[in-house]
DNA sequence: TAATTTATTTTGACATTGTCAAAAATTAGG
DNA sequence: CCTAATTTTTGACAATGTCAAAATAAATTA
């Protein structure tokens, strides 16, 4: 049972009705972007500004609550999935994400013998391909 | 023996001034962004046009004799290896952007086991961490 | 090599995705 | 309920690209 007001308080954060929306939002749209996240709350709420978005959006990224990924040629997209290393699986056409737990066991790739002295925290990996959908409409 | 004429000749691309400078800088400093790009030909050139210099990278890029890659955070980069599977390594907090070789074997993480009906056609690793630059900036 | 065709570069406007700072409004706590 | 702290809103602004039309330069042909 999802509890988003708990979630706000047990990292310390004031309960506010742009908060609850915005992250009851990304837990049941993963992958949305800033924008098609303030359409919806916008549906629910009547309204909220672009910037508040990015406000609430910020502020529960650097909490660990949601996870910000930012594919090539598309807008940050967020997710509610955390603390697991799974990667995503993106379209080129319409951008559609899917989330792929990793091919090769866990942690794959992680070990980068961490060349040039780099500090390396994390291992990023997207998988770029057409959706079946797109495949359709392409071959048509 | 680098030579950008020629280079351009074999893909049938009319030779410019503007495309072989472009094609130079990127040579010369992989990982450039666009901007860093438009300066130092700038500066060799005379002048050239944001709009030109965008130009140039996009009908490189899609001839597929320069690549771009678009780490989060970030302007697109250019780098001109192509046709081999590297990786990249990325500093979070200046941007700076080395190669690395797969840590897995040749072709790594690309068996995604194709799931949900997606044509994969890459897969993109990118390592996030600090360059030894900035890791000591940060201790300090 | 001059003329013509084709392709490129420039110019200038505009879109998207974000960020910044100050004022207004709301929440949490006493 | 009142106050202090935090958020949300408002409005401006920045970076990175894209689009379309006019001007220019390169390649081709005669």
């Amino acid at each position: 049972m999802y509890d988003p007001e708990a979630i706000l308080r047990e990292h310390g954060l004031p309960i506010t009705a742009q908060r609850l929306a915005v992250l009851r939002e990304v837990s049941h749209h993963p992958h949305a972007t800033a924008d098609v996240i303030a359409q919806s709350v916008r549906r629910k709420l009547g309204s909220i500004t672009r910037q508040s978005v990015y406000n609430v959006l910020t502020v529960l990224t650097e909490k660990g609550i949601i996870r910000r990924i930012q594919p090539a040629e598309s807008a940050a997209r967020y997710e509610d999935r955390v603390g697991d290393n799974h990667h995503h699986l993106v379209c080129r056409q319409c951008g559609h994400t899917e989330d792929v737990n990793c091919a090769v066991g866990h942690a794959p790739c992680l070990h980068a013998h961490s060349p040039l002295g780099f500090k390396i925290d994390e291992a990023e990996v997207i998988y770029w391909g057409l959706c079946p959908r797109c495949q359709k409409k392409h071959s048509k």
